[in-house]
DNA sequence: GCCCGCCTCGGGGATCACCCTGAGCGATCC
DNA sequence: GGATCGCTCAGGGTGATCCCCGAGGCGGGC
C-alpha cells in the first residue's frame, strides 16, 4: 500500500482522489499551495506525490525542483488538466516520473500510482511523445523550404562555416579560392534570410546540421 | 490493421512474432541486417518498424537516424534482449518511440504496436525511467568554475553575443558603448579561455544558456 | 544554338571582430 | 585613505566578414 502525497489548488478535487484511492492506497497528507505542500511532503514521508501542474505559490515544477535534490526517493505524478507540450515537458525535465491528465479514470489513477511507486513511469496516451520529441530534437518543422534552395556546394559551405572555421580554412578544406568560400557564403546568407554568420551558426545548430 | 516491418538478426525470432502477429498485423516485411533494411523499409511502406537494437552492419540506431530524417512519419519499435540504459538512451535519442524487452508476450507485443502506431510511446516497465533521467540530467545547470568567474555585466553580454548579436546590436541592447562592448567580451573570451565569438556561440550553446 | 543555373574567381570598399594600452568613476574592504 | 574590483569608454591597429560589381566555364533544357 502505497503512501500517497496530494497536491492541488481544489478542495473538491483532492476530496474525490482521497475517496477513490481509499482502501488501496494510503493518503498521508495533502495540501492546496506550493509553498504549503514542500514545508509538509517532507515530514509525511510519502512514496509518491500526486501533483498538479498549475498551483498558486509556484507550480508543480517549483515543488519537484525545490524537493527532488535532496530527497531523490521521492516520486512526482503529475496530474493536470492540461496537455500542452511544454506542461509536459517542463515537470518533466524537473524530475516527474509520470504526468496524466485528469480525465483519467479511478482505476487506472490507482494503477499508474503502484507503478510510478515501483519505478515506472507512466503518462496519457499521446503525451510521451512529446517528451521523446523534446529528447530527440525532433522539433523539425516539417517542411524546411529555405534549406532545399540551397545547392549542394552552398550547403557544404554552410557545414564548414557552422563549425566556426574561417573563410580560409573553409576555402584549404574545400580546395577552393576565398573569394568563392565569400560567394557562397553570401548565397547562403540571402537565401535563409540572415544578416551574419554567427546567426547561421544558431540556424544550423537549432537544426542539427553538422 | 497496422504494417509491420520487422528488423531482427534471428530468423526464428522473426518467424516467431510473424506467427504471432498473422491476423492482428499485416508483416510487409523483414530483415536481418542493418544495410538490407535501409535499403527495403522504404518501398515496404510500414506504420511501425519492430527493431532489434543489436544488429550486423549498424545497429537499430544507424536504422533510425538513416531513415527518420527523410521519413518523419515512420514509427521505430525497439525490441531487444537488453535492457542496458545505454542501449534504451541511445535507440530513443535517435527517434524511437518505444522500447521493449523480448521478455514480453505476444498479447503485449501486439497491443503494444498499435499504440506506437496510433502515436503513443511504449516502454517496458522501468525502462522509461532510464529515458527521463537522463533527459532530466540534460539540464544540470553542470556547475561551472569558468562560468562562476564572469560578472553579471560580462553574463549579459555573453548571452546576447551567443545569440548572434554583433557588438552594436549589443550595444544598443544595453544602453551603452560599442567599445564597452568590446572590453566585455575580451574579458568573457579571456577568463572562459576561448579564443573567438564562433567558440564562444558554441560553448554557450553546449550549457543551454540563453 | 541559346538561355539559365551552378561553380569558380577577382577588385574594391564598408563594416565588424579582436586586441592592446590607458583612463575615469563608484563601491567595498581593511 | 589606499587598494581592489567592476563598469564605462577612448584611440589605434590588423585581419575577418560581407557586399556590390563583373566574368569565364560547364552542363542541361527548349
Amino acid at each position: 500500500m502505497a503512501r500517497v502525497f496530494l497536491v492541488d489548488d481544489h478542495a473538491l478535487f483532492r476530496s474525490g482522489v482521497r475517496a477513490e484511492l481509499e482502501g488501496h492506497h494510503d493518503i498521508v497528507g495533502e495540501s492546496g499551495d506550493a509553498g504549503d505542500a514542500i514545508a509538509r511532503i517532507i515530514g509525511s514521508k510519502p512514496d509518491v506525490i500526486l501533483l498538479d501542474v498549475h498551483l498558486p505559490g509556484g507550480g508543480g515544477v517549483e515543488v519537484v525542483t525545490r524537493l527532488l535534490p535532496s530527497h531523490p526517493d521521492l516520486r512526482f505524478l503529475a496530474l493536470s488538466v492540461s496537455d500542452a507540450p511544454e506542461d509536459v515537458i517542463a515537470v518533466i525535465r524537473a524530475g516527474a516520473r509520470g504526468y496524466l491528465t485528469k480525465s483519467i479514470g479511478a482505476a487506472e489513477l490507482a494503477d499508474a500510482i503502484d507503478r510510478v511507486a515501483a519505478g515506472d513511469a507512466v503518462f496519457s496516451p499521446r503525451l510521451a511523445g512529446f517528451v521523446l520529441d523534446a529528447f530527440a530534437g525532433t522539433i523539425a518543422p516539417a517542411a524546411d523550404a529555405e534549406y532545399d534552395q540551397l545547392t549542394p556546394r552552398e550547403r557544404d559551405v554552410l557545414r564548414l562555416i557552422a563549425r566556426g572555421y574561417t573563410y580560409k580554412e573553409v576555402a584549404r578544406e574545400l580546395v577552393l579560392g576565398v573569394k568563392t568560400i565569400e560567394t557562397h557564403v553570401s548565397a547562403v546568407l540571402r537565401k535563409l534570410q540572415l544578416s551574419n554568420r554567427h546567426e547561421l551558426t544558431r540556424w544550423a545548430t537549432d537544426r542539427r546540421i553538422l
